[in-house]
DNA sequence: CTCCTTCAACTGGCATGTTAGTTGACAGGT
DNA sequence: ACCTGTCAACTAACATGCCAGTTGAAGGAG
């Protein structure tokens, strides 16, 4: 394992030190490139990085604030490992917040809002079509984000996104087999229809029965994937 | 000011420094003894707290994180400051949560719930007859985290109070002239009524309006303390 | 009197030396 | 062969020195 890949990534970004190395390992985290239950170690990053051991820390501090890192104290820091359980408390998390996001916009949407959706559900079919999973995944994001982004609540997505942050590290463990963009779509489109109606009830109901979903496909990987669990 | 009371407390805690110290800020600032838009400096914290710079560092970052400071680079870290926006996000997400959680409670509650439940209430309402207000914010809070905590997803509770941290703050401004604990036990006991019959909209019914009563009359704090408020 | 320039003092960010605690392996005894 | 006590190497946590950017006040020009 080497993260010399990364070394080019940290001074492309701007702002302080710390944060920039913070973003490094949050990304790396996140995607997997650091592995759920990998040691990390502080020396090493500080030489791979090209930096000294202060902005290391303090970026690992936040890790570890966010649950991303579990920090054995004075023993050693590695990447936190995922937990069914866990899993599904954020999934009701997430589940309670785009409920009441998308009741909400159903309630106050305007044209542009309901233009911006249809075409990034159209999108959405497209990339279906052409099997592009990666491509998909990110305008299945989109799609929820701009949800969001809608209730008029700058903070909501960014609060929602910190919410799951366990969440989205599990699907990416799903993503090469997809293989329901489809179903996938046909219920994003029932919750743009309930949202065009302005039938809040149902908006709610069709958002509440596409996050379920999720959860029920999440639970096999802990077989799948044994070193990527939290022993339980 | 003068943190001098916090020297004591300093080395009442265990666990590392930096988050003692961490702990220490977070409670002055969450009550108010750091009132908000006050200028933090970190030489008079290490020199008053009695420890180094590195323990306060590592505290501010995770309370810049948080949202409860605001670190101007190279310049000045300060405590910060509450927004009406921003309260009204806290109220929409904080309401999002607990509506959920009541009506996944109303759902799977058991006997001892109950009973649980209402203890808490027949404490409110004692502690409302004595005019006890210091006493019936803390029985509120417990109410709310009692739903929380029955939900069976122990990080709820916790990620409900990370949420809704502005929310607090300015709680305490209003808790002098509380006034209405009498209205606020009839609200809790039609959420444990429907708790109790097991009516999962009547629940989400009574806690949403329960909730949303808060940010009403949070609106006139702008005006009577303008220095805690973010000029806008 | 007002505005601009300059400079000094202060702040946060970073690097690095030091300390204390944990861990795992090795050696010695049972 | 196995258990146990000891020790060496490693880690995170803390203290401190240094630097660069910001700010605000003082002084000079208009």
């Amino acid at each position: 394992m080497t993260v010399e890949n990364l070394v080019v990534d940290i001074d492309s970004l701007d702002g302080p030190l710390g944060h920039r190395v913070y973003s490094v390992l949050r990304n790396g985290i996140l995607d997997l490139t650091f592995h759920p239950g990998m040691i990390l170690r502080k020396g090493a990053l500080c030489e791979q990085l090209g930096v000294s051991r202060s902005p290391v820390a303090e970026a690992l501090g936040k890790l570890s604030s966010e649950g991303l890192v579990d920090i054995i104290p004075q023993s050693a820091t590695r990447v936190s490992q995922l937990s069914l359980s866990e899993l599904r408390e954020e999934s009701f998390l997430r589940e309670a917040v785009e409920v009441a996001a998308v009741a909400k916009v159903a309630a106050d949407r305007n044209d542009d809002q309901l233009t911006r959706l249809s075409r990034n559900l159209r999108l959405q079919a497209l990339l279906a079509e052409d099997r592009d999973y990666q491509g998909f995944f990110e305008a299945d994001v989109d799609f929820h984000s701009l949800i969001m982004e809608f209730t008029g609540y700058p903070k909501v997505a960014a609060a929602a996104g910190q919410l799951s942050l366990q969440l989205r590290r599990a699907r990416i463990l799903l993503l090469p087999k997809e293989g329901r963009p489809e179903e996938t779509v046909q219920e994003h489109q029932a919750i743009l229809d309930a949202i065009r109606a302005q039938d809040q009830q149902a908006a709610r109901a069709a958002m509440s029965a596409h996050l379920g979903q999720l959860i029920t496909r999440l639970t096999p990987l802990e077989q799948q994937h044994p070193t990527y669990f939290r022993p339980s």
